[in-house]
DNA sequence: TATTGTTATACTCTATAACTATA
DNA sequence: TATAGTTATAGAGTATAACAATA
């Protein structure tokens, strides 16, 4: 039950009347204000399947990687391990996902999708592409490409360091 | 005293050893990566100067338009106004902006930031353009300008529903 | 001794309800 | 009655410390 409004609320949706000149210079602002419309309409999209964008996100990376750690999802995925067991606690719950003992180490679980939750884990995707498409409708295909090229020099860059 | 780690984390970081095809086909995950890089970065060149995003993003909005109200601040930047306080709170409390009673309405407060609030407002920008500068180095000029039309485009359509 | 998963917990950000003083 | 600012508080997300089981 997630307790964010409608329409979900930072520090970017800047009225007309306001000058904001000294923040619409950089980039990062025009990217915060993007990421959340899309991020805001993608947890929009995802609540009927009761999933949030975390737990869409562990959901899609264990159907795409059957048998992965726990910790080696988590590192994946940037959350810290206290924060990944709620998580598949939930997927797990649910009948999505299953942990299994893994035999020549049985500290760690190997995780694994059920039918369900491949199931699930395809609607989800379905739901996000309709979500994004939408909101690229206005862009052009070599908009879309250049975006996504530049996005992807950002990260680069951001792994470096 | 900010208590996230030194490369702030979300669930985006995927090693290379990980098969993220699924969430790599849409461009709302590039766009979460490429942001919480850019996030974490301005986040820690605004450090030194005891600023956050949310109180950077404040101060800029103060000095480009003096007298702006506080609700009308919070409505700008999508705070909503119990936090849009505290924020002010501490803007205030290190002498970077004022409160004044509005003689036409006194229940509202007039923001005006003081000499030194732009001066910080300055070195924070300047912070800011260079943070950005290093993460755009392997950009292109048309890249840069497609990736702000692009960036707009898609705020439009998340302002129009 | 180190690592995996876990529990408990704390901090930050964001949201709502209700108060006060003005309008 | 409505609005501006405020206070108190609650929820979601994210962080750390410490433990049991296993390596």
């Amino acid at each position: 039950m997630p307790q964010q409004k409608a329409s979900q609320k930072f520090e970017t949706n800047v009225s007309k009347k306001v000058d904001d000149s000294g923040l619409r210079q950089v980039a990062g602002y025009h990217l915060k204000r993007a990421y959340n419309i899309i991020r805001s309409d993608l947890s929009k999209a995802l609540e009927p399947l009761g999933l949030r964008i975390t737990t869409y996100s562990s959901l899609i990376l264990i159907v795409g990687n059957p048998g992965i750690r726990q910790s080696e999802l988590a590192t994946a995925l940037d959350i810290e391990r206290p924060n990944m067991v709620v998580i598949l606690d939930d997927l797990e719950q649910r009948g999505w996902i299953t942990r299994e003992r893994v035999v020549t180490d049985r500290r760690a679980y190997a995780l694994f999708a059920t039918l369900a939750g491949r199931n699930v884990s395809d609607k989800a995707m379905e739901l996000d592409s309709k979500s994004e498409a939408k909101l690229m409708s206005s862009l052009t295909e070599i908009e879309v490409k250049t975006l996504t090229s530049a996005l992807n020099k950002i990260e680069r860059i951001g792994e470096e360091q």
